[in-house]
RNA sequence: CGCGGGGUGGAGCAGCCUGGUAGCUCGUUGGGCUCAUAACCCAAAGGUCAGAGGUUCAAAUCCUCUCCCCGCAA
């Protein structure tokens, strides 16, 4: 059971595996994009290629995708960012148990975005854990963990692949060594948990009185999504790059303080954020020289939320 | 039929409403200045204004269609 980017090398790698795939589970194709199309979940579209049957419930507790389900007889079900809370009988339906891949080093992170908030914390590692999963948000017994270094320069977005990586090799050898009753699952510690809830559009608007660090990981783990922004006026900036230097201002949080061809930077709570990727409604990305070609902006701006 | 913005020398943009000499900030090339430089000064090259059709004496500009790109929303 898998549904974005982040499950398809799970997938993949059972699919070279010696155990035999009987279905793949995934949410629904969602309208996407400009004109409403419908499209496909990455994990549907690699099952399809393989030949695997494939179910799209839209509920999931119902009669129907249970009975669906057990027909299939599986012997494990694995579960890599499918995106819904899986109940008892689903849970017990498998008679090796749900074995879960998670982007992180459990009990650290647990949640739907683990990857981008341990970007976002500065974390300089992080990993993949695999687990049985019970009822709770990822509070499972642990079975395999594998550490992964966090790049001074990863965003979420170039974090989640080689992690995503990791996990398929990491399920691939965990169930195996399931089967050979060599694992020893591990209960977590629950007073080392930490959350890594969902992450929503607002959560990607800057707020200029944390410190220049905070908003540069910040950055970096809400790329490329939702990506953060902040308001010029009503002009909404993208701010995709943007590295951090010290140094004190005594400017108010949010003024453009230094303007030249090469470099825009921009008044913390503490210290000065340097953008250097931006992005305005209606263009793309660019670096913030070009941006600075062609558009106007004067030092001593203020940025900030739309309502300023 | 979800809403909207855009395609103009290599990059980013203005010009379009109110048709009439292709403009700005850079980059590139050559020269100059300087101990030196990504700085400064001078000069040059580089454009079928996305494409097709239409209106007009005249279209980047107005009308129609096509292609491509992007933001929002989901």
């Amino acid at each position: 059971m898998g549904t974005p980017e982040f499950a398809v090398p799970s997938l993949e790698a059972l699919l070279r595996s010696n155990d035999q795939v009987v279905g793949v589970v995934s949410q629904p194709d969602r309208p996407k994009g400009r004109g409403h199309q419908l499209v496909a979940p990455p994990v549907k579209r690699v099952a399809e290629r393989a030949g695997i049957p494939i179910l799209q419930p839209l509920k999931i507790r119902t009669q129907e995708f249970l009975q669906a389900l057990s027909a299939w007889q599986p012997d494990l079900i694995a579960v890599a960012a499918y995106g819904r809370i899986l109940h008892t009988p689903i849970l017990r339906l498998p008679r090796m148990g749900c074995v879960n891949v998670h982007g992180s080093l459990l009990p650290k992170y647990r949640g739907a975005a683990p990857v981008q908030w341990a970007v976002i914390n500065g974390e300089t590692e992080t990993g993949i854990t695999t687990m049985l999963m019970d009822e709770g948000m990822d509070t499972g017994p642990m079975l395999l963990q594998e550490k992964l270094e966090i790049l001074p320069d990863d965003t979420a977005g170039t974090l989640a692949p080689r992690l995503a990586e990791l996990g398929g090799r990491l399920l691939v050898d965990t169930i195996a060594r399931l089967k050979a009753g060599t694992l020893t699952p591990q209960r977590q510690d629950d007073g080392q948990a930490t959350l890594a809830p969902l992450l929503r559009k607002e959560d990607g608007l800057i707020d200029w009185t944390m410190n220049a660090t905070s908003l540069a990981n910040r950055v970096r783990g809400l790329s490329p999504w939702p990506g953060a922004y902040t308001f010029f006026g009503v002009e909404r900036w993208n701010i995709w790059k943007a590295i951090a230097h010290g140094g004190a201002t005594t400017e108010k949080p949010g003024t453009i303080v230094t303007l030249n061809k090469q470099a825009m930077l921009v008044a913390t709570g503490d210290g000065l954020l340097d953008i250097r990727e931006i992005q305005t409604a209606n263009a793309k990305r660019m670096s913030v020289s070009q941006f600075l070609a062609g558009h106007r902006v004067a030092a001593g701006g203020q940025l900030g939320s739309s309502m300023a």
